[in-house]
Order: structure tokens, then sequence, then C-alpha cells
DNA sequence: CGCTATACATCATATCACGAGGTATATATA
DNA sequence: TATATATACCTCGTGATATGATGTATAGCG
């Protein structure tokens, strides 16, 4: 997939894998790959932003003698994802005007 | 609109506003404008590159005193232009795994 | 003991959208 | 006449960012 393609939906895509219950890095690259590939030094680019940008929050907890970062989705993350869902229907309209081409075909 | 996911439909966008008729600069950015906001030191940044990528040729035309470059596409263009239609196919089942969440809602 | 999977992180690099600024002509307006 | 606006092109610096390369560390398996 093109490459400036993805750079709109990564973050996203990241959101979406924590909306339903918290995970952590690890995990997050397993959910999304199947759907978008990304690489680990990407989504931890990712989560680092989405956590300066309060969309999502961190605890840490061990796990088999390691520690494990978790993510949630905070109110903020979930207001993402809805924004998302209005800037679909722009590109939708968008994608009209490019299979169609610039006026009448 | 969101910045990044900007980024993946420009280019086709200034593809598709020659489609049907070569144009220059100026009326691009006019005709594209309705349908996604760009500047114009981002469209001829973007008509550089698509150049270089040989997805469009240029021509010169003199028109009221003043030099014009006239794009044309080119079947390479033509070709990125079928290529985003099957990049859209996986971008909805994208758009599905954002939506529906990580799994079963 | 070596290998792989798990789990996190940083850095350098390349790509790119955009604002700011520059040049020049034609036409409309005050 | 002066000035503003529209047309038409272009360049540069900046900030954002995806990714490969690389590093650290532990658990489990053969």
């Amino acid at each position: 997939m093109d490459a400036q393609l993805k750079r709109g939906v990564l973050d996203v895509c990241v959101l979406a894998a924590l909306k339903n219950e918290d995970s952590y890095g690890y995990k997050i690259i397993k959910d999304v790959r199947p759907v978008l590939s990304l690489s680990e030094s990407t989504l931890y680019t990712i989560l680092k932003r989405l956590e300066d940008a309060k969309m999502i929050s961190v605890w840490t907890k061990e796990f088999e003698g390691r520690l494990r970062k978790y993510y949630h989705i905070t109110s903020k993350g979930i207001r993402r994802l809805e924004e998302f869902k209005e800037e679909w229907k722009e590109l939708n309209s968008i994608y009209l005007y490019i299979v169609r081409g610039s006026r009448y075909e």
C-alpha cells in the first residue's frame, strides 16, 4: 500500500486496536498487521505521539518478570475516532472526484 | 481535513484534474480546491514530483504575453489512477476495522 | 549454549505539505 | 496616473513523520 496513504490511517488504526480493551505494543502490532503493515519503530513512534496528544494513557504492569506498558484509549482518543468517521465522508467525495475525473466523463 | 490523510490523495487528485484535458498550475488549483484545499507551493511541488516520476509531461505555450506550462497526464499517470482504485479497496477494509474496533463489537 | 519470540526504545534518513517570500504582466479601480 | 487585484510561475526553510538499523533484556526450547 502506498506509504502516503497509510499516514492518515495509521494513528487511527492504533486507536481502533485499543477501542475494546487495553493492550501493549507487541500485541497491537500483531492485531493491526493483518489490516495494515507497520514496523515496530513506527508503532512506538505512534504510541509516543498519541500519548503526547493525550489520546491514550499508559500504565505499567509486571508480566513474567518483564515490564509491560499497557495503553488505554482516553475520551480524547474516542473523539478522534469519531472525527475520523467524518473525515471518511470527505474522503469519499474526493474519491468520487478522482474516479470520475475533473468533470463530466 | 487531517493533514496526514491528505497526503495520500493529493497527488492523485492532481492527476485526476488532468485526466480529461491538459491544464496548467493556476487552473488545476482552482479545479481541485472545491474538493480538497491546497496551496500554490504544494501544487508546484506536486507537479514537479509527478513530472520527475514521469506521470505527467510538460509543454509550454505563450498566452497573452505570458508563458504557460501545460501539464499532460502520461500512461504511467493513468496507471497510477488505476492503482489508486485498488488501494481504495484496501482503505475500505481498513475503515471497517476502524469503525468496528479491533474485534467483535 | 544458541536461537527465537517477546518487549521495549532510539537514531538517522528520506519524504513531504505548507507558509513566506520572490518575480512579472494584465486588468480593474480609485 | 497610481494602486490594487488577478493571473502565473518558482524557491526555500520548517516541522511532521514512516521506517530501517540498531540496541537492550528476558523466557523458553532443542
